[in-house]
DNA sequence: GCTTGGCGCGCAATATCATTGCTCGACCCC
DNA sequence: GGGGTCGAGCAATGATATTGCGCGCCAAGC
């Protein structure tokens, strides 16, 4: 059940997932030194760890300007219906299109907020006018991001 | 210049980030297969993305539930004033809030949207409180994410 | 209280990988 | 053509990952 809410998890796992959550490119000998293990427990543990689903992966983090993406925006929309099939057509769709990096469900149905990216902004309305365009979309709020404080990948460990 | 579009990334360098987004941990020795390339040259590539600012760090992704944290929502925050000094000052705030884990600007300021993670409903509604209850929050709407269909990390390469 | 297991650590050995210096060929500008 | 630059591959070295094994610690049973 790696599902479970921690118990299992121990002082040392948390330490251990929190410098990989910072650095997840560590070496296990440099990760061993900090939590105060040596490296064959250590790599046991992140193993552990892994086989047990509490770790999903690694990914490098990427500038998004380097890349060609200049803006990032959220979009709020509402579909016209509330039945599965609908909903499931509309994750179908934003699945299939890049620019669209989250999509969430929010308030029981009907309604999602999505992240995006765009290369600028005439890609940005591009994609705000096929959102609307799309069927059974009703309403789509675009929400331009200015600048960003925070962003931390995550959770608190 | 590293924040130059492109323009010096060719299309192996492109397929060196598309994987090392994929999977972060993966050997040079493997990443150099992949890209049809030898170890030193492709271990090159990647240090110069990484010191051009174009990979910007390596994280773990966990899994929010294992750690204790069954929630993440959103919320949609409006300010009383524009003045820099309280944007700032909100911004501050958030940011020493553990469970805000990103916190963005939007709308040319006033409004910022937030995504949090919280260990319960209970916990969900006291982070809900206490934004409501800061200093300069006209109004708080939270947008309680029922389920993720796609949470793709970073951005298309 | 001693024995019996299970569990997790550290040590040591080996395979694999990262990293460096060097050489070579392709391409470009003269 | 003749340098000059750039980036690739090869080879050697040092680090790291990974495995097998033995030991000590704690807890349950006799």
């Amino acid at each position: 059940m790696q599902t479970d809410p921690d118990f299992s998890l121990d002082e040392v796992d948390r330490q251990i997932l929190a410098e990989l959550q910072q650095d997840g490119r560590m070496t296990n000998v440099e990760l061993a030194r900090r939590v105060g293990l040596s490296a064959p427990p250590c790599l046991r543990r992140v193993r552990r760890l892994e086989e047990e689903g509490i770790i999903r992966g690694y990914h490098a983090e990427l500038d998004p300007v380097a890349l060609g993406y200049e803006i990032t925006f959220f979009a709020l929309v509402g579909l016209e219906s509330q039945k599965e099939a609908v909903l499931s057509a509309f994750e179908g769709m934003v699945r299939e299109w890049p620019e669209v990096r989250e999509c969430h469900m929010i308030r029981g149905g009907g309604d999602f907020l999505l992240r995006l990216v765009a290369r600028d902004t005439a890609h940005e309305n591009a994609l705000t006018s096929r959102l609307t365009a799309a069927p059974e979309v009703a309403r789509v709020q675009t929400l331009q991001t200015i600048r960003t404080a925070k962003d931390a990948a995550g959770v608190p460990v």
